[in-house]
RNA sequence: GCCCGUGUGGUGUAGCGGUUAUCAUGAGGGGUUGUCGAUCCCUUGACCCGGGUUCGAUUCCCGGCACGGGCGCCA
């Protein structure tokens, strides 16, 4: 990972992380900081600030005689979240009382300040309380989320998603993939299926992208190899669920010359990566959130690199295994959120479902003609990751077969003709490809222990929500 | 969209056909303190909206709105 440098600007000289980092170095050094009022404490003589920026938390030292009364008093009757900037000298905090034979903790460093600017002062009450120990209702969190994002867990979780993102990126790049960009407004239903959120193009009657889908296919039919995109897609649905978003990233490859076998391998190899990775850079984080989840009498998380491969649970062998425990399913039904408890209870980490029938998939989705399942009917080489319940991807290999993938159109009540931007670049010569799109608000799930997807999109957009 | 449940200070909660409406956290004032989940004292602030039943509704009933859980569908 890389090593991030924090330059001074124009309103501090250093973070505050730099100053718990190297105060060793700084001792006695003039420093001028800004943060968010955390918490102030004193109100005789002496005044002790908390302050947090977006890489640490420091305190300040106000005392009289170091700074006049008005500084003082200032200080002492700060709302808290106010944003201050405080000039002063970094000095080693005098170590809080041990209990007998308990260790000295290492030293950790203070400002002792000469100068207050109070930048904005905060109203009070808070909306909701960034340090409170109450807890606070998602609604009231997600009304607020200015001052949630405050709330260390939740920064946490948002750092995570970024390094998350960072990780896949960089192991795709690894895999010879290159970052593509779609668009998002578009003409016509990319894969049938869901709903759409119409808009107007100007003139034109359009639509909010669903799916990169047929945009990444005409990547690889224009030879790009191998693609990925992480980008928003939308559906109209009227889903109210955990894990359902009316916009939502979706993390999507494409690559030539694969089959879906492939693909899985592409995409068990990255999450691997992102989980090593999490593992060696980002404890940290997870101890933030942990320590959120103990004070909730939740259980920690701990980030458990999942070994390769996974497990590969073949449609038919699931069919299989769910009515053994007893379920009603047959042949040809959908794999339903109970059935995928009962799975889920024999593979509870990451699993592919392979070899989906035919009937189930898109028109894109590739078959080999008489590869055909327990009751003899057409399988087809898409497939689904999930993690424990919950369905993180959807994938397969293609069909690069113009004429065959016009045979499918027509077998889903689709007309070909209103895809002819998209069938027409299979005329030309195409390589056989395969991909997959993951939800990365359900990955985030699956690493940090979340139980709703809300808590790991920053602003989602649901059914009832599309402020703020 | 369907089924079930819940709406009480800023936030999170307890409770009840007639209460001084509980507790925590916060906010305001003060005391003490090189503090560090600061602490102690005082003060402050609430029954979602509309209709009905009732002598009386925050409490019961109906409707609305909002939220939570489950389901369908999906990533």
């Amino acid at each position: 990972m890389a090593v991030v440098e924090y330059h001074p600007t124009a309103y501090r000289t250093h973070t505050l992380g730099q100053i718990q980092e190297s105060g060793a170095e700084l001792l006695a050094t003039e420093v001028k900081i800004c943060g968010f009022m955390e918490a102030a404490r004193g109100k005789g003589k002496i005044c002790f600030m908390d302050i947090r920026d977006g890489t640490g938390r420091c305190q300040i030292f106000f005392k009289e005689g170091a700074v006049d009364e008005h500084t003082l008093a200032q200080a002492q009757n700060l709302s808290r979240e106010s944003t201050v900037q405080v000039i002063g000298m970094v000095a080693e905090k005098r170590p809080p009382k041990v209990a007998e034979g308990e260790p000295t903790p290492p030293p950790t460093y203070e400002v002792v300040a000469s100068a207050l600017n109070v930048i904005t002062e905060a109203m009070t009450p808070l909306p909701l309380g960034v340090t409170d120990t109450v807890s606070v209702g998602l609604d009231t969190r997600l009304d607020n989320r200015y001052m949630d994002l405050r709330r260390s867990h939740v920064s946490a979780m948002f750092t995570l998603r970024s390094r998350v993102l960072q990780y896949g990126r960089e192991h795709l790049i690894t895999e010879g993939f290159k970052e593509i960009n779609s668009p998002k407004i578009i003409a016509s239903a990319s894969e049938g299926g869901t709903n759409l959120f119409p808009m107007m193009y100007f003139d034109t009657p359009a639509f909010l992208s669903q799916s990169p889908q047929l945009y990444k296919q005409l990547t690889i039919l224009g030879g790009m190899e191998r693609v990925f995109e992480i980008g928003p897609a939308f559906r109209a649905e009227n889903h109210d669920t955990y894990r359902h978003l009316n916009e939502f990233i979706s993390f999507d490859i494409e690559g030539a010359w694969m089959d879906d076998d492939d693909v899985m391998a592409v995409q068990e190899r990255m999450i691997n990566h992102i989980w090593q990775s999490v593992a060696d850079n980002d404890q940290d984080q997870i101890d933030i959130i942990n320590q959120y989840r103990i004070s909730q009498d939740e259980q920690p998380i701990t980030v458990d690199v999942p070994s390769i491969p996974f497990p590969r649970i073949e449609y038919c062998d699931a069919i299989k295994m769910i009515q053994d425990s007893g379920a009603n399913i047959s042949w040809g039904d959908d794999i339903e959120s109970s059935h995928c408890d009962i799975i889920a209870a024999i593979h509870p980490g990451f699993h592919f479902l392979p070899r989906w029938p035919m009937a189930m998939k898109p028109f894109y989705i590739h078959h080999i003609t008489g590869e055909d399942g327990a009751t003899g009917e057409q399988l087809s080489r898409g497939f689904d990751l999930n993690y424990g319940r919950d369905e993180m991807t959807s994938g397969g290999q293609r069909e690069h077969n113009v004429e065959v993938l016009e045979e499918n159109l027509r077998n889903k009540g689709l007309d070909p003709a209103d895809f002819s931007f998209y069938t027409d670049g299979f005329r030309y010569g195409a390589p056989p490809h395969a991909g997959w799109g993951l939800g990365v608000a359900r990955l985030l799930m699956a690493l940090t222990g979340a139980r709703n997807v809300r808590e790991t999109v920053l602003f989602p957009r649901d059914r009832q929500r599309v402020t703020p």
